[in-house]
DNA sequence: GTGGTATTTAGAAATTTATCTAAATATCTA
DNA sequence: TAGATATTTAGATAAATTTCTAAATACCAC
């Protein structure tokens, strides 16, 4: 994990794009490239830097290897944020 | 603006650390500079990209320029990520 | 096991990014 | 205006990223 690998993966539209198909329902490698103008091998290179940032994760069932959005690591980097926003002077939380 | 633009300038860990250190205050690029172990140009360097992707914006005042965290923009990323989060089957908002 | 489909891995090329040094701007103060 | 300080811009380089083709792996069905 890491917050640098998990922005860096969001940093790509080709990988938002594919997590954007993904907040609906869980798809196989081959569905996803279905989806874009560029070769398995280089979906495969983006799924797997999506795995390592913990943003989605893979069910092999028979033949196929499904990917499913991991939603914990989308929340973790909203708090990221979050306390990014909150820490100023002024802010709510600050208020005396 | 764009996301392409936000997310690639938060892909970077200088510049979020950049971010964290203005949470708390505005400072001047060479405030900022101080903290890093970097060239002022190579801070320019980041300050500008964070400027174009929104995420923070300049005050000039005397000799001084002073970089400020846009706030609103931080908001509009936590939006796109609480939509990826919420959009999925089975999800709160879609209960029937 | 053989053949077929799904996906990944390896290697290479093109592009982008991060960083530096040196030079250019801008603006203040005396 | 001249000198000093703050910051940016230009040009170069090294490293990282994205993408492809071709080959390798994995797994299923017959």
């Amino acid at each position: 994990m890491g917050f640098a690998e998990t922005f860096k993966a969001l940093s790509d539209t080709a990988r938002r794009d594919i997590l954007v198909l993904l907040k609906q329902e869980r798809l196989s490698a081959g569905e996803i490239g279905n989806h874009f103008d560029m070769t398995g091998a280089t979906i495969s290179y983006h799924l797997s830097i999506l795995k390592k940032a913990g943003l989605v994760y893979e069910q092999r069932e028979k033949n196929f290897i499904y990917y499913e959005l991991n939603t914990s690591v989308v929340e973790e980097v909203m708090l990221w944020l979050s306390d990014l926003k909150g820490g100023q002077k002024n802010g709510k939380m600050e208020e005396k």
